[in-house]
DNA sequence: AGTTAAGTGTTATATTATAACATTCGTCTT
DNA sequence: AAGACGAATGTTATAATATAACACTTAACT
């Protein structure tokens, strides 16, 4: 009937914050944006929305196809595939490139392009707007004379949770 | 519909620049910051190294063994892993996360974490140092208080030469 | 009914990358 | 000289990531 046991367990971020809050944010506002838009957010396309958005973290297409497979015996990775292909398609996720893996977006209703903070200890991903970088990133290109199809924006370190963390536990 | 209408010789870049000079710039850096560092650029580093910058293309690392291989029979998989593994540790390549492709660095003296425009139709990547960004991001990062390991900056479009040769041909 | 387009099922394969262990070779030690 | 070592490479196998190709289903439209 439900799931008790969501944001219990060794989810750093999850324990500090009101996670279900951010699961039905997203898939609220990607089921509103999909109609307005007359696409279909199909089941398995909601299913596999909903396993990445189990966290914060970047997830491996072929573990959410694990992670898919006991509610969908059939899964294969064309389905993940296809349903990650149509989810980056409309902004409702994205690819970080720098790891092969997928992150849910939180500003599928705004702009898509964000800086990614990438935590290499935890693999929490966060979207930061960054309106001066994204200003200076605008005048660059326009100086290049180069023409934007799209940006992949991805920092690697880690995390002020990540840091204290490590910081309390002296090494 | 359209046929993609590519650059005819393989090489615009080098039909416009004195290539020859980036090449052995390029190698005359390697090799004396090899030497500096007391580290080996040993020869299948030096002929990997070499093969990359054949041009200014983002190149696959089985485009690069296939093109080893005449020069080395021997060569697998693992042979080119590690002369790029180490090419970049030295900071003589980039890596191109969004294509798990690889790219001359003209810039291994200095700071290697750079923009790089990637250009969807010729291949062909340009290094910028972007100061402006690299400031912005700076500020950016230190208001999320992350701690930087690496940045991978990579935004892709047409390059000006291309959309010159695509304005000439008028669509 | 016939046609179409989107979505999915299914099988196979392509592409990218690493693990694991053996061998070679120069250098340092004894 | 013999032995020990570490770095680089040789070699085999496999893991991990991603796509191609074609069949089938469904719903909407003609
Ligand atoms: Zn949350
Ligand atoms: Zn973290
Ligand atoms: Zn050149
Ligand atoms: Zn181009």
């Amino acid at each position: 009937m439900n799931t008790p046991a969501q944001a219990s367990h060794d989810d750093s971020y999850a324990s500090e914050h009101d996670h279900k809050k951010c699961v039905s944010e997203a898939l609220g506002t990607a089921e509103h944006l999909c109609v307005v838009r007359g696409v279909q957010l199909t089941p398995i396309r909601h299913q596999v929305l909903e396993l990445i958005w189990e966290n914060h973290k970047a997830v491996k297409a072929y573990e959410l196809l694990d992670r898919l497979k006991p509610q969908m015996d059939a899964a294969k990775p064309a389905t993940i595939y296809r349903a990650l292909d149509f989810l980056i398609e409309q902004g409702l996720i994205h690819r970080v490139e720098s790891l092969n893996a997928f992150v849910g977006c939180r500003c599928s209703a705004h702009q898509h392009e964000q800086l990614l903070l990438i935590c290499n200890n935890c693999q929490e991903v966060e979207e930061r707007s960054a309106p001066e970088v994204m200003q200076a990133l605008s005048q660059e290109i326009k100086q290049a004379d180069f023409i934007v199809h799209s940006k992949a924006l991805e920092i690697h370190g880690i995390c002020v949770k990540c840091a204290q963390t490590m910081a309390g536990e002296q090494h």
